[in-house]
DNA sequence: CATTTCACTTGCAATATGCAAGTAATCGTT
DNA sequence: AACGATTACTTGCATATTGCAAGTGAAATG
């Protein structure tokens, strides 16, 4: 179910950075192929960890976020994240430095700007 | 490098079990094809996650057993699998129950038990 | 209203996985 | 000591998954 290359990159993502497009999803992930995105995404909305909803201001794009079961991943994302980077050669150190300073709070941050745009 | 749907499966056993045998983790995971174990276990190797000894009382036999970056996932698959067992249908809610009620302590039970053996 | 942009889909080649049948070393039994 | 059973793999081949490049249609932009 997460069980490939790129499913908990793209959770990584949607979590990290809120609501994404299509595109900004290929261009982040840089070698993620195109057919591969869109049946990755739809595998995660049949799983319910992820939705997509039109944006009222450009009718072509989507934005994908979490669900509730989808954001419920952010203490093993996290965890993941921080044995990279206390393993692996990795960027964003300052990201890992906060999560490190305070795990609990970053996870809790997460939640909360999910909840704010959930009303 | 952990992004296939094995890798994680078979760190966990070996996480949960202890040190464990190709035969043992080929009978564990019901539909994991012997070649592709093979090359799994090659390649957590390879990426020091784990490690093979072997076996005094029967030369045949390796154990497979966790490296110090290896139980450093331990963190990572208990949160996976609090997750599974909030989301998804699972077995063994036994240790879904003791993870819950105290998450840390059972994460620090795996590092001594790790610990000790390493003797 | 022509051109871009966006979110995909399609076709095909490359790669990874699964299955079944080996193989070599060691073990347990006679 | 000899023989069959076990163990940890390897090999060959079919099938499934992934990656790449080139579309497509609808909506936005100039």
């Amino acid at each position: 179910m997460l069980g490939d290359r790129w499913s908990l990159l793209i959770i990584r993502d949607v979590m990290l950075f809120g609501p994404r497009t299509y595109k900004q999803l290929l261009e982040s992930h840089e070698r993620i192929a195109t057919n591969i995105l869109a049946d990755r995404l739809k595998r995660l909305i049949a799983y319910e960890i992820i939705r997509a909803d039109p944006e009222p201001a450009d009718k072509r794009k989507l934005n994908y976020s979490l669900t509730k079961k989808g954001i419920d991943l952010a203490p093993v994302l996290t965890e993941m994240v921080l044995w990279a980077g206390a393993h692996e050669k990795t960027e964003n150190q300052a990201l890992i430095r906060q999560m490190r300073r305070d795990k609990e709070g970053f996870i809790a941050g997460i939640r909360e700007r999910w909840a704010a745009r959930q009303s």
